[in-house]
DNA sequence: GCATGGCCTTGCAACGATGCAATGCTTTCT
DNA sequence: AGAAAGCATTGCATCGTTGCAAGGCCATGC
C-alpha cells in the first residue's frame, strides 16, 4: 500500500513469499507465461504491486548470456550531427526494449578501445558505430565477431554499414558549381583513405575532371579533436586568395563549410559573390538565414532506422551471411551560399 | 596463441581449467589480490591471455547488487548544449570506471518514465539528469531514494544539483541592455515555474524593475519537442513591431536567441541596429561571425565535473545528508548582436 | 475405488563471478 | 622428529532469475 522504504529492492523471492507461491510461479507471471491460473496470477500481481517489484535485469541478462543493451560509439558528441543520431539510435532501439550505452571517443583510440571493452564486458547485444573508427583493424580484432556491429554514416568492410552515396554527393556538388559557371574549384576536408570524406572528394574530383577541371585540394589528417577547418595560413592563401583562388569550394562536411564561411567573413571575402561554398550533411543550423548553406542533405532518421534494422536483424539471427552495405540517397539542397561567380 | 574462434566467451572456469588452478585463484588474480604466489599468477595471466578472457560484468554486478554504470537522462540530444554535456558526463564517469547509459526523452514523459525504469532495472549506480524533468514528482516517487541522482543545469529540491546562478545571469543581461541605453526591453523563452528559464527571467525583470522598466514578456509552455522560438504571429507583432516594440530582447537560451535572430532577419529587422538580442548558454555556434551572439556563458565542463563529483560522492557514501545545490558562476560575453538603440 | 489424464505448481540446477572460511602444504623451530 | 606457524590455494554459499522436469491435486471415467 504505502511506498516501501526498505533499502533493498524487492526480489522474486520476496514476492513469492508474500503471494504464498513459489519463485517459479512469480517468474511465470512476470514473463507472461500462460500456464498460471487466473486467481494465482491475480494474487501474484497484487504482491508485485505492493512491493513495487521490478525484475533485476542483471540477473536475467546473466542467465541469458546477453544484455538487452546496445552500445553506441560516436567519435564526437559535440558535433550535433552525431549527437542527434545518437539520440535517434537510442529512441529506435528503445522501441524494441533495448537500453543504450554510449561513449564519445573524441578521436582518442585509447578511449575507444576501453569503451569497446567495457561494452563487451557488459555483454551488449550489438554495437552501433557513428562515423568512422580510429584504428579499424584493432577494433575488428577486438570485437572478433563476438557482437553484431553496424556502421552508420560510415563503412567498414568487416561489418554491416548504412551510409549515403558519398561519391554521388560529391558529383552533385561539382555539377552544381560547374553549372553555375565556376571554373576554379576547390575542396577542403579531412582525408581518410577509404572513408566517407575521401569518397565525397573523389566524386567531386571525378565530375570536375569530366568537365576538364582540376580543383585545388586542401586536406588534413583526421583530427584528434572535433572536426573543424582551421588549417594553417599558407594553405588558405592558395585556395582563397591570389590569381588562382577558387571561386567555388566544396567542404567535406557542414562544419568545415561553416568554419570556412567564418574564415571567408573574416577575410572580407563575400559569399556567394566572391566565393561559393557547398557543404555536406545538411545539419540543422545550415538552414538558418544567417548561414544559409547550400549542401547535400541526407536523412539522419533514415540512416539510423536502416542501421538499427540491420543490427536487430543480425541479433535475432534473421540476417545471416556476409556484411551488407545499405546506401541511402542524397539530394542537393540549394541555398544562399552558392551562386554564379562574378 | 591464435585468436580463439569459439563462439562462447571464456569464463573464469575455463581459465582455471587451463591454468590448473581453482576459479577462486583466477578471481584473485583478476581482482589484483596480493595473496597469489608470483608463479601461479604468471600461469593464470598466461591462460587469461591465451583465452582472451574478460570478466563478465553482469555476473560481477549481480553479486554486488549494483552495476558500475551511470544513467544519463537528457531532454533533447538534438540540442548541442545537452548533447555535448552528455558526452562530457560519459567522459568524466569513464575516468572512474563507470559505463554510461543514456536516454533522450524528447520531452515525452512516457519515454522518460520508461527510461528511468530501464535504468533502475539495470541497477545503475547513479543518475544524471540534464535539464529539467517532465513530471518531477512522479520521477521522485519512482526513484524513491533508490539511486543517487544529480541534476545538472537544472534544480530539483529532492536531489543534488549543479547549476549556474541563473538569476544573476538575467540581471547581467538587463544591466547590459540598460547601459547601452535601451528602455523598451523584452523577454522571450519557455516558462517553467521554479525552473531555470523562469529564474533567468526573474533576474532580468528584477534588474529592469530597479531601473523602472517593465519588459514585454513572451513565454510559452514547455515544448514537447526541441526548444525553439517559432511562436505565433500575434505575439511577435507586439514585441518586434509597432510603436511599443522592444529594442533589446533577452532570449532564455541561445537557441531561442538564434531563432529570434532568424525571425528578425526574415522581417528585415536589423540586429543590432533596430534590435539587440542577448542569449544564454554560449553554445559553440554563437561565436560564429555570422551569428556573433552576445550571451551569458557558463562552463559546461565545470557543470559536468561538479555534477559527477557530487554524484560519485553520494555513490561512495562520502557525501551524506540533505540535497545540496552547487552554483557555478556566469559571465556576460559581449558580441555583435547587442549595441545601443538607434 | 482406483487408475488416468489434465492442469498448475514447484524443485533444482544452472548463469559467472565473489569472498570468506577452511584446507593443504611447506618451512622452521625446538 | 614432531608440532606450530605461515602462506597459498580451494570449497562453498551466494546474488536474482530462468526453464525444465518432476510433482501434486482434482475431477472424471470405468
Amino acid at each position: 500500500m504505502t511506498t516501501d522504504r526498505s533499502s533493498r529492492p524487492a526480489t522474486l523471492g520476496d514476492v513469492a513469499l508474500l503471494a504464498r507461491v513459489s519463485p517459479s510461479t512469480v517468474s511465470n507471471v512476470v514473463r507472461g507465461s500462460d500456464v498460471v491460473a487466473p486467481r494465482t496470477r491475480r494474487r501474484v500481481l497484487a504482491a508485485i504491486e505492493e512491493l513495487a517489484y521490478r525484475p533485476n535485469a542483471l540477473a536475467r541478462h546473466l542467465l541469458q548470456g546477453r544484455a538487452t543493451t546496445i552500445g553506441v560509439i560516436a567519435r564526437d558528441l559535440a558535433n550535433p550531427f552525431f549527437a542527434e543520431m545518437a539520440g535517434l539510435v537510442e529512441r529506435e532501439v528503445a522501441r524494441f526494449g533495448f537500453a543504450a550505452m554510449f561513449c564519445a571517443t573524441e578521436g582518442d583510440d585509447e578511449r575507444e578501445a576501453q569503451a569497446i571493452s567495457l561494452m563487451l564486458d557488459n555483454r551488449v547485444s550489438g554495437l552501433v558505430f557513428l562515423s568512422f573508427l580510429g584504428r579499424p583493424l584493432d577494433v575488428e580484432r577486438k570485437i572478433n565477431g563476438q557482437v553484431p556491429s553496424v556502421f552508420v554514416a560510415a563503412e567498414e568492410p568487416w561489418a554491416d554499414s548504412v551510409s549515403v552515396d558519398e561519391h554521388r554527393g560529391g558529383e552533385l556538388v561539382a555539377r552544381h558549381l560547374i553549372e553555375l559557371g565556376h571554373r576554379r574549384l576547390g575542396f577542403v576536408g579531412p582525408s581518410h583513405p577509404d572513408r566517407a570524406d575521401d569518397r565525397r572528394m573523389e566524386g567531386f574530383l571525378r565530375a570536375a575532371a569530366d568537365s576538364g577541371l582540376r580543383p585545388t585540394v586542401i586536406s588534413w589528417d583526421p583530427p584528434d579533436g572535433p572536426v573543424t577547418v582551421r588549417g594553417d595560413g599558407a594553405d588558405w592563401q592558395t585556395i582563397l586568395r591570389g590569381p588562382g583562388a577558387a571561386t567555388g569550394i566544396f567542404a567535406a562536411n557542414d562544419f568545415a563549410a561553416i568554419d570556412l564561411l567564418d574564415v571567408a567573413d573574416s577575410l572580407g571575402i563575400e559569399v556567394p559573390g566572391d566565393l561559393s561554398i557547398v557543404g555536406f550533411d545538411d545539419v540543422d543550423m545550415s538552414r538558418l538565414r544567417r548561414i544559409n548553406l547550400t549542401t547535400i542533405s541526407q536523412s539522419r532518421e533514415a540512416l539510423v532506422r536502416l542501421g538499427v534494422e540491420a543490427l536487430l536483424g543480425r541479433i535475432e539471427g534473421r540476417i545471416l551471411g556476409e556484411p551488407h552495405v545499405t546506401l541511402a540517397s542524397v539530394a542537393l539542397k540549394v541555398r544562399g551560399s552558392s551562386g554564379p561567380p562574378r
